[in-house]
DNA sequence: CCAAGGTTGCAACCCGGTTGCAGATCCTTT
DNA sequence: AAAGGATCTGCAACCGGGTTGCAACCTTGG
């Protein structure tokens, strides 16, 4: 929460611990779930733009980051909370709100794994479902 | 392949057999895998590119295409070759190349389900895999 | 043949992401 | 403590895929 825990985890992935970039990483702990670069924009107000971004690659190579496409045009991110390296079996699955739009992480399901065909070499998966949200859903169906 | 097979096949998905539709349908099925509104706009280049892609949206509400985010900047789209609707349990998983950048789809996969928390509504499911396709895979080591 | 609605091309726009550059900051060396 | 080089940051401009408003154009039904 506080900059000492923040330096602690950027030293521990590598990662020169500047002023910037501990801003940035106090800024995503206080999404739960996704969050966008556009989301960080606004937390970390203080901070350009650009230097979110180059942070946000900066972190993702340190594979501080997991990268999800959820289709809505906006790139969405959310903290690896595996210590090190993210094994591809150990990645969990994601939710996309098509109605407020919001991404989740389904941190208790696994990606099941599937039989790639011959020759392709697998670096990375995402599992990504779309649909309805609890909250969007009882909105619905309350009245 | 040709224009009356397209028209057809337009007919049974409910879409009025335009010209332009017959044109794009035409052009989708020169692509073996995936292909971008960039691919069919390069193929059917007497067509604008905001023709091509309203017919990408329509194509796409009736069920003919499929809709790959690959995570490349560009939306990747597929024909849908369930005859009817597509469900769920019959989708494909798709394999995009870091390299080449080619999106795959593995036909011969299914997606495989996961136990979705309680309350969420699941209407789409995508499954993406990244990394290094056969021929890249091959260009690197041939050498 | 005409009116109404659907379709298309053009041009302009939007927005998320990305980059070049110059100034600021940090770290090492002396 | 000062100098020098490398890294980092903010600004502004740019890029490209996608999207939209509008006018002209077809098509269809009467």
């Amino acid at each position: 929460m506080e900059a000492n825990h923040c330096e602690e985890v950027l030293q521990h992935h590598g990662i020169r611990p500047t002023a910037v970039r501990i801003l940035v990483l106090e800024a995503m702990e206080q999404f739960s779930d996704t969050f966008s670069l556009a989301d960080l924009e606004t937390v970390a107000d203080t901070l350009d733009k650009s230097s979110i971004f180059r942070t946000l690659v900066l972190f993702t190579q340190h594979h501080l980051l997991h990268v999800i496409e959820d289709g809505s045009g906006a790139t969405k991110y959310c903290l690896c909370h595996n210590d090190h390296a993210c094994h591809i079996d150990e990645l969990h699955c994601h939710f996309h709100c098509l109605e407020c739009g919001r991404t989740y992480c389904l941190d208790q399901t696994h990606i099941p794994a599937i039989v790639c065909p011959e020759g392709f070499e697998v670096s990375e998966i995402n599992y990504l479902i779309k649909g309805r949200c609890p909250e969007c859903k009882a909105k619905h169906t309350e009245r």
